[in-house]
DNA sequence: TTTGTAATTTGTAATCATTTTAATATAGGA
DNA sequence: TCCTATATTAAAATGATTACAAATTACAAA
C-alpha cells in the first residue's frame, strides 16, 4: 500500500520514521484528494494536538523532493498537494472550489506541436482547466 | 495599438489616466514577455524614480480585473504577467527559467474528454510544460 | 485658465504564509 | 538500555502582498 511505499521510501533515504509523518502519509493517502498544508494540518493536529506546522511544511517538502507527492498550482489562494504522480491534468469549478482529476492519454503530444517538442527536452507539465460544476450550474 | 486600446479601457472604466499607468502599459505591451512584478518595477521606477510597489500592484490587478492581461503560475518562486490574453499554452525551460508561448489550436479539445465538457461549462485553461530548453541542453 | 474634488499615488505599517533558528525530544542502531 | 544523529517544537525572522491615511494629481466644469 501507499503507506508502507513512503515509509520504505523514507528509510531508503536514511529518514526516520515517526508517528507524525506517518499521520500525514495516512492523510494523503486515504482522504481527500488535492488537500492543502491546512487540510494537513488540521488532521494531524487532531491526533498529535502538539503538531507543528513546521513539522507539516518539512514532511510535505520532503515527500516532493523525494517524486513522490506533487504540487499543484491550481488556485491562486492555496497550495494543493496531489499524492498521484502519474500525468494528469485537473479541472477545477471556480465557485465550489472542487478539483477533479483527468486522465487523458498522449497530454503532450495532443498539446505540444512537433517543433516545441524538437526544441525542448520536456520533464513535466501542469494542465489545468477552470469552469462551472454542473452542480454550482444548477441554480 | 495595445497602449491607446488600455488608455480606452482605462477611460470607460472611469479610471484615471496616469503616467505611471502609461508606463506601465508601456513596458508591458512593447518589452520582454511575460515580465514580473519586480520587471515591471524596476523599468517604471527607472522613469519615475518616486514610483510606489503598490502602484504597480495596484495596476496589474486593474488590468487582470478587466480582462487585459492574465496571470502565469508557471513558475512556483515568480508571478508573471502575460499582455497577451489569446488561449495559449507555455513552456519554461527549468534551467534558464525562460518562458516561450505555445500556439495550439483546440487545446480543450484536445486536452479534455467529452464527459467533462460536458459536465463542466468550461471558462479558462492554463496549461504549462516544462523542460530544458535546447541552449541549456548544450552543456 | 482656474478651481474643486474625487481618484490616485506614495510611504509606511500590517498581514499572512512560509522559512529559519535553536533548544528539546526521539527514533533506531549498537 | 544507551547514545547520537535526526526530527520536532515554539518562537522569531523573512518576504511578498495588501491596507491605510496623508499628500498629490487628473480632469471636468466654471
Ligand atoms: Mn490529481
Ligand atoms: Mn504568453
Ligand atoms: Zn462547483
Ligand atoms: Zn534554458
Amino acid at each position: 500500500m501507499h503507506i508502507e511505499r513512503m515509509i520504505r521510501r523514507f528509510r531508503e533515504a536514511g529518514l526516520k520514521i515517526t508517528p507524525q509523518r506517518v499521520a500525514i502519509f495516512e492523510y494523503l493517502y486515504t482522504s481527500s484528494s488535492h488537500p492543502t498544508v491546512d487540510d494537513i494540518y488540521a488532521y494531524i493536529a487532531g491526533r498529535f494536538p502538539s503538531v507543528s506546522l513546521t513539522t507539516v511544511y518539512n514532511t510535505l517538502q520532503t515527500m516532493v523532493s523525494l517524486g513522490e507527492i506533487e504540487e499543484i498550482a491550481i488556485s491562486h489562494e492555496r497550495r494543493n498537494f496531489d499524492p498521484d504522480t502519474k500525468p494528469h491534468a485537473h479541472i477545477m469549478c471556480v465557485r465550489c472550489k472542487r478539483i477533479e482529476d483527468i486522465y487523458t492519454k498522449n497530454l503532450s503530444e495532443n498539446c505540444l506541436p512537433e517543433d516545441v517538442r524538437n526544441r525542448y527536452r520536456i520533464l513535466g507539465q501542469r494542465i489545468y482547466f477552470y469552469g462551472l460544476c454542473s452542480r454550482c450550474s444548477a441554480e
